[in-house]
DNA sequence: CGGTCTCTTGACGGAGTTCAAAGCTAGTGG
DNA sequence: CCACTAGCTTTGAACTCCGTCAAGAGACCG
């Protein structure tokens, strides 16, 4: 149980077992099954999440119910986008399941309690910060490249594991691109991997 | 010299006398003239920067010498897009001055110990390094937002005084389309607000 | 007043979207 | 465990928006 929450602040910083145990006694753990919402637009969000199994999906809806996905969530993440929203206020985007899945959850008034109690989690959260910054920053360089096949492609370089467990049509709504599209560069990208070189004639 | 520093952080936390002189001491001072450099890609960055006065620019060059803007600075802004890299490491981009500037900068080291000279300044970097996370997320909705139309309006709303005070082809860039396109579309949005309802025949 | 920078406009081509339909896959319930 | 359905991917054809290339006009600065 928390052992990926416990892992992941380990790579940071090293904790004593007490100092673990008081951690560990912050969060609440919930079980979401595939599809099931953790938040949704509008409501008042108390709490901060890891994604401890599973995957997540933040996203929001635009025109004609179109479904922009905002972040994917991993096991080892938290959501949304952490923290750039510690008041309260209302969240501006959906998250939901997209695997059965595992989440601790820290209110956030324990959440500033335990920053008292254990210093040295203000590295690991500024640390994390950092990297979601960098991230965002990728990801809008790389909307300004403009081709919709260079952008699939980064993100498989960055995402590989991604890749493999959402529906395409997803991915798709990540990089701001239609399903149809992303299969259309898709079949051209694999046929030109098998034929490197084309005869003219037989 | 020094006042909007001071203002912003003033927003934030409550600074004594003491602490201001403290903060003033940590910055140098620098002038820029339009166009010039502040940082160049690849150069090794020891600093932070705050804008008191004029406007800067963060771009990076892609294929044909294509600039991409990734960020603009007015006076009251922190640049690079605030300290999502605090390590030693090779600028990822370019940083000039789109006009007349005053500059000041801050050393990394000497950041550090300001933070500890004057701890409530770790809120104030908290808070910004928050707002830089959210309109970083902004941007991202933004692009995901099919046309170009639409991303031009959104950045009129957000970002009013920018729109005065820069080249279109700059906020093209920033955008993720051509200048051609943006000079089109305005065009098409002024023409439809003057004549809201066409007549078929004189 | 000459040069650079910027914005505009036109014609053409290409990448991506829309609409529609059919084939696949996987989860669900009987 | 099979059958069925809902969700996902693929494919096609027509169309649209945007990019490219090119040229010209206006504005600013030295």
């Amino acid at each position: 149980m928390m052992e990926l929450l416990i892992a992941d602040i380990g790579k940071e910083v090293v904790l004593s077992k007490a100092e673990e145990d008081i951690i560990k006694a912050s969060f609440i753990v919930k079980k979401l099954r595939k599809r099931q919402y953790l938040m949704q637009f509008g409501e008042v969000f108390r709490h901060l999440f890891f994604v401890e199994k599973g995957m997540l999906r933040a996203y929001l809806k635009g025109e004609k119910d179109m479904e922009h996905v905002i972040q994917f969530a991993p096991e080892g993440s938290w959501i949304p986008d952490s923290f750039h929203q510690l008041e309260d206020m209302e969240a501006l985007y959906n998250i939901d399941a997209l695997e059965h899945s595992e989440v601790l959850l820290i209110d956030r008034e324990i959440y500033q309690k335990l920053l008292v109690q254990v210093p040295k989690l203000e590295k690991y959260f500024r640390v994390a910060m950092q990297k979601r910054l960098r991230a965002l920053h990728m990801r809008v360089i790389n909307y300004l490249t403009h081709f919709a096949e260079d952008k699939y492609r980064m993100f498989v370089n960055t995402y590989p594991d991604i890749v493999q467990r959402v529906p395409q049509h997803m991915i798709a709504s990540y990089l701001g691109i239609k399903p149809e599209t992303l299969s259309r560069n898709r079949k051209k990208m694999a046929t030109r991997r098998k034929e490197p070189a084309l005869e003219s004639k037989a």
